[in-house]
Order: structure tokens, then sequence, then C-alpha cells
DNA sequence: AGCACGCCGACT
DNA sequence: GTCGGCGTGCTC
């Protein structure tokens, strides 16, 4: 009688915890529940990490705790006990277990995939490592602009005197101050209300030109943070490629900021994410992921280069760091301030819709600084006077001028490799990839070919799957000699302007050129310590370098992404060519651009030249209100993957058919409109089909279960488990 | 993701 | 008769 009664107390002061297991399969993607053994009790909290044995053989898996409870929902008596407690792994801030859930909700993963992006790897650091201090070694990541300081830029004890006597001049002081005030206003009213009701601070999209002094608003921000004892998150695109903000914050802010950066080893990134964590830190700089900071008294968000698209994680699930950001700032009444020169057409709009605060910044902060004269050239106009090379007249022209004046140059064209494409004149067949849906390119490399015993020109190469073939010497199809590469890659515009320019020293910069270790710095530091008078290369010349003696910039073929076939091509090319712009002129020197079309009065090359963001962005506006394109819809894209071409056509079209079935039966709304299926952009890549679904409603939750959908409408079909789905906001 | 159960075909 | 194929369903 006596052990009964133990007993039934015993049982009624059990705790259980509740699981979500390391495994990314739908059909465990919920809650387990375990009792947790006395002598566990004081370890589990939620966020811990624990072992637990799982299915009919009890393997040991790993497992989250979500939830502790003494009321579990599932039969006590069939619950198992919780092994152990991984102890290395720290406990999580219940607000990145929030995250998960927006994640796995808004993207469509399992928890335990949104689990794994938002918790941090655990790894120690190995003890006998030299331990690298963080900010040092972005230091030396941006020892290529340090070179550059040679040329009259001041050291970096002096910058960082200048940078602590800098004031804001009065467009910052108003956007600081103004940012300020909301932001008191929210958290005095905030007090005053009940708990449970959360204030709530407008996000914050600062429109500033290239060399407005954004940098400035944000530490002074971050000041005020610190002041008030909160931290602060900026997110950056790419790290290397915009130390400029990192070694500004970074000296600024000495010990207090904590630098993710893409040298950092797991083990490394773990323990900036700790010192996040302990409070030894206010303010943490990263990549997208950087959002997944555990601070426990966040103020501030900060997401410079607003308009990037490094902020879309391209892995399942693939959140939107900005979308992120905006649910945490909401979550934990934190200011959230984006600044970009050229705002991406979402925020701009939201900005506009009155959902955003927008301040905009357009006196150039930066002393000196010189807007660039921008010279557009029309090269159908250039070939029918008979110019039929690869500069317009006047890129040439003043490309003699630098090199005369002992200036620097740089030569922007998207496009890598020798040629675009290798055709047959005669039968006009295009080579192609065996394994992907693309033309090969042409690249100059030399090999010998044994079999000739000669030295041969060009191999073709595959820029997805890296398949690579000779150049063949006569038409595979129709056996004529006559074929040819086509098109100008920079491999291609290299020789070009050695033959325009014999005396120039050339550098040329592209995925081909940057592939071994440390060449991207390498060759960035040359151009930066004067070792070139020309740099040539594609997009990664572009982003937030600054070359003080770079005094021309010349884009080749400014039209060459408005023919891609994504709806957002014309944002790209505006954004591209802003960017570019932007590369000239920031010295005291004042600089030139050439824009070089085909088309020169689309608006999108039209706007890029005028710096004109608003008449870009109401052309841009009209076109997608009028097409019913983003961000005036929503449109998620669901896009399915097979080797098998006829399996993936066939469960593509019937998930077409059902989801519109659905409509027409009612069980979806009738607004509902499913578009395609279409095949993806690049159909085929490494021999994997890709076939795209789009789903459209004005209801942005609406859309969601559509999407939760989608596995019941391909059931039942044989060999529908080898589709691969992937769900992506648009 | 694993693992067991289970219901039809080929074989020592 | 039995071994084994992998479709279906469950795991606290």
């Amino acid at each position: 009688m006596a052990d009964t009664l133990r007993e039934k107390k015993n049982t009624k002061r059990d705790i259980f915890a509740r699981v979500i297991v390391d495994i990314s399969a739908e059909a465990v993607d919920k809650y387990f529940e375990y009792r947790i053994p006395e002598e566990l009790r004081d370890e589990i909290k939620t966020g811990t990490r624990i072992r637990i044995p799982f299915g009919q053989g009890n393997a040991q898996r790993t497992g989250y705790v979500v939830d502790i409870t003494d009321s579990p929902d599932f039969d006590r008596e069939k619950l198992k006990d919780v092994s152990s407690v991984i102890k290395e792994a720290y406990s999580v801030e219940a607000g990145l277990f929030e995250l998960a859930a927006f994640i796995a909700k808004e993207y469509g993963s399992t928890y335990s995939q949104a689990l794994k992006t938002v918790l941090p790897v655990k790894r120690r650091v190995r003890k006998n490592r030299r331990r690298e201090d963080p900010v040092k070694a972005i230091e030396e990541l941006s020892t290529v602009e340090r070179r550059g300081a040679d040329m009259g830029e001041p050291d970096s004890e002096k910058k960082k005197i200048s940078l602590k006597a800098l004031s804001p001049n009065r467009e910052q002081e108003h956007i600081i101050g103004d940012l300020i005030r909301r932001y008191e206003k929210v958290r005095t009213e905030g007090k005053a209300i009940s708990e449970g009701k959360r204030p709530y601070i407008e996000p914050s999209l600062i429109h500033g030109v290239t060399g407005s002094g954004k940098t400035l608003i944000y530490i002074k921000l971050i000041e005020y943070m610190q002041s008030l004892g909160k931290k602060t998150i900026v997110l950056i695109p790419e790290i290397s490629l915009t130390y400029q903000t990192v070694s500004a914050l970074s000296s600024y802010f000495g010990d207090r900021i904590s630098v993710l950066h893409s040298k950092l080893s797991e083990g490394e990134r773990y323990e900036q994410y700790e010192k996040a964590l302990n409070g030894e830190t206010d303010v943490m700089i990263g990549p997208r992921s950087a959002i997944f900071t555990a601070f426990k008294d966040l103020g501030l968000i900060i997401i410079d280069e607003e308009h990037d698209r490094a902020y879309h994680s391209d892995m399942t699930p693939r959140y939107d760091a900005r979308e992120v950001a905006r649910y945490r700032a909401f979550k934990e009444g934190a200011m959230l301030v984006m600044g970009s020169a050229t705002p991406s057409m979402l925020s701009y709009k939201r900005a506009l819709d009155g959902k955003y605060v927008l301040y905009k910044l357009m006196e150039r902060a930066v002393r000196g600084a010189v807007l660039p004269n921008v010279h557009v050239t029309d090269m159908r106009a250039e070939l029918e006077k008979g110019n039929r090379t690869i500069f317009s007249d006047r890129l040439h022209e003043l490309i003699s001028d630098r090199l005369k004046r002992g200036e620097q140059t740089m030569l922007f064209l998207n496009r890598r490799g020798y040629a675009g494409f290798v055709s047959c004149r005669s039968c006009g067949k295009v080579i192609k990839c065996p394994h992907c849906d693309v033309s090969l390119t042409a690249h100059n490399n030399w090999y010998f070919d044994r079999r000739t015993g000669r030295r041969e020109g060009a191999l073709l190469s595959c820029h997805y799957c890296g398949y690579k073939t000779y150049m063949p010497r006569v038409c595979p199809e129709c056996g004529s000699k006559y074929i040819a590469a086509f098109g100008v890659g920079t491999q291609k515009l290299e020789s070009m302007t050695r033959e325009s320019f014999p005396d120039a020293r050339i550098l040329r910069m592209d995925a081909d050129t940057t592939s071994s270790k440390g060449a991207h710095e390498r060759i960035l530091s040359d151009f930066a310590k004067g070792k070139a008078d020309i740099l040539i290369g594609t997009q990664m010349i572009v982003k937030g370098h600054d070359f003080p003696k770079v005094t021309l910039v010349g884009i080749i073929a400014a039209d060459m992404s408005l023919y891609a076939s994504e709806y957002d091509c014309a944002e790209r090319t505006f954004e591209l060519l802003t960017q570019a712009e932007g590369r000239a002129g920031r010295g005291d020197i004042a600089g030139d651009v050439v824009v070089q079309t085909y088309d020169p009065s689309h608006y999108a090359i039209v706007n890029a030249v005028k710096q004109d963001y608003e008449s870009f962005y109401s052309q841009e506006a009209e076109f997608r209100r009028m097409l019913g394109y983003p961000p005036f819809v929503n449109m998620l894209s669901i896009s399915m993957s097979c080797e098998d071409e006829g399996l993936l056509s066939e469960a593509a079209l019937g998930l077409e058919s059902a989801l519109n079935g659905a409509v027409k039966a009612s069980k979806l709304p009738e607004d509902t409109v499913i578009i395609g299926p279409v095949n993806a952009g690049i159909y085929k890549v490494n021999d994997i089909y890709r076939k795209i679904l789009y789903i459209k409603h004005p209801n942005h939750d609406i859309i969601i279960r559509i999407r939760d959908s989608v596995r019941t409408f391909l059931r039942n079909r044989s060999g529908s488990d080898r589709i691969r789905l992937q769900y992506n906001w648009e």
C-alpha cells in the first residue's frame, strides 16, 4: 500500500520533454514525448540537445527539447526515458526556437531542418590552434584596401581617429534623431502597456546613394543601443566583399564587436556565438546566418545593402534573412534598419505603402566625392559607322587617355570564358553540354593534343556542371569545317584589350582566374598597388571595392542581363549598372563611366545612367503590376526535379491538374492562380531535369496552406518519391 | 530516416 | 514448402 502510494506520487511528480528528433523526414516532423529521469532534471531545459531511444530498435538519436511539461499528450505508459544530455551543446534561447518555427512554416521545411539552420554547429576550437583575433583576421582580409592606402588613404590609426572625430551632417543627424525618437516612444509606450502586448516599431529603410554615409548612421545607432545595454546584429551580403563596412565598424567598436566571416572554422564561428550569448560583445556582424545570433537583449538589426540577393539562402530551407530579421525584430521589439542605394522592389514598395519608414540620404557625405560623368554609347550606331571592335569610340578614347595619365580603368563584362557559344555556320548547330541544357562556352586554354602532336587553342566547358571537351574541328552534325566561337567573354575581352592597347598592363578577375586559394585577394591587391592599368572582370569586380586611382569604368555590354528570362532581370540590370557606376569617381578626381548598349532607350539603362532610382522604380512597378509579378502579388514557385524526364513531366502535369481541379471543386479558393508547369530557365543541369509550377494568391497564408497540401496531391503516384521538391518565395 | 510487418514470385 | 522482393506504416 505504501509502495503504491509512493509510486503514484512519483508518477505525479514526473516531468516530460517534448522533443524534435533530428531526422529530416516529414513523417517524424512533430514532437515526441519522453520522460526525464530524476538525475537529468537539472540539466534538461528548453533548447537542450539530448540523446533518446527511437523506434523499434531503440536506436540512439539526437533530439532537441522544444518544451518541458508535466502533462504529456501521449499515453504515459508508452513513454521512454531520455538517455542522456549532449553536454557540449549549450542550451539555446527560446527565441531561436520561435525563429525556427517561423522558418519551417514560411519556407516549407521540416522543423528539424529549420532547427539545424538556426542553431549554431557546436564544435570546440582545437586547442593547439593559434587563436586568431577575428578583427585582426578581417584586417588581414582588408590588406587589399590597406595597400591601396599607399596611394593617399589614411592608415588604420588615422582612420580610427578620423572616425571617432566624425560627426554626422544635417541629413544624418535628422535620421539618427528620428530613429531614436521613434524607438524611445515605442519603449515608453511598451512599458506603460500591460505585459504581453509587445511594442512595435516599424522597420526603416534608408535610401542612400553610394558614399552618402550610411555607416556613420549605423555607428551612432549602435552606440545608442550600447548606452541602453542592448545588442546589435549587422547583416552584410558577403564578408569578403564588404570589408569597408567591417573594418570601419571593427576599428570603431574594438573588442565589443564579433565578426563572422568566411575564413572562420566552425569552432571559431561557434566561439563568436558563445561570446554573444555570454554578453561579451555588443555587436555581431556577418552574413545572413548572423541573424541567428543568440543575443539575449537584442535592440537593433541593421541590414546593409538590403537589395543584395545573398540574403536569400540557396539551401533548404530557402529562407530570406531580411524576412527572418523582420520577424525577429518584431518578436523582440528591436529596431530594424535597412540601407541601400538601390532598394529591392519589395522593400521600396513596403516603404511607399507605409509599412516601412523611408529615409532619404541624398548628399554625398564623403568629402571630395564627385559624381561620375556617365556616357551612353549605342553599339548599333557604332557598327553603322564601321566600328566593329568591342570598344565604342568613346570608351577607346577614354581608356587611351587614362593610360596616358597613369590612372586606372575597370572593364566589366558579365560573361566569363572566351566566347559565349560555338556554332556551325553551315547548319546552325550550337554545341551543347551533354548533361545540361546550356551551350558550351569556349575557353582559350592551350593544351597539347597527343594525337595530332599540335598545340590547340580552345576547350569547351559547361559553366553548370564543369563538363569539358575539346573544340571540334568539324561540325559534329554536318561535318562542315565552318565551326566557330561567337560572342565575347572576359577572356576574349582581355585579348582584344591587349590588341587594342598593347602597352597596357591588364589583370583579369573572374571565376576562372580566382579558383585557386587567395587568388581573389591577390588580384585585387595587385590592382590596388597599381600593378595593372586595367582590371577586366565579371560581377565580382563591381561589389564594394574602392580603388582611388580608378577613374574610368567601362560596362561592355550593359543589356546582356536584360535578356535573361527572369521577371526581375530589369531590376538586376539596374542594380548592377548603378553599382558599377559607383566604382568611378569616389576619390577626389571626377570619374567617367561608359555604358555600352544595344538598347539605350530601355528604362533600366536610362535610369541607371541618370542614377534615378524613383523613376526606375515606378516604371518597373508598372510593368510588374500589369503582369502580376511580385511584389504586387504573392507568388511561390514549386520546383520539381528528377533524373527521369518522363516521370517528372507526368508528376508536374499531375500536380497542376490536381491543384486546378481542387480550385474548380472549391477545395481551394477560386482566386488561386496556378501557372505552369514550365521548364526551369535551365531545364537540365547535371542530368537532372527541373520543372516549375507557380502559385499566386493575394493572401500569403493561403499560399502556405496550398503548399502544405502539395504532397497530398502528389501522393499515390508511383515514383513520386523520386521527385525532389523545393519551394521558393519569388 | 530506419525498421518491421506483410503479401506475392522464384528456388534449394 | 521457404527465402526474399520492397510497398506501407510507425516511431513518444
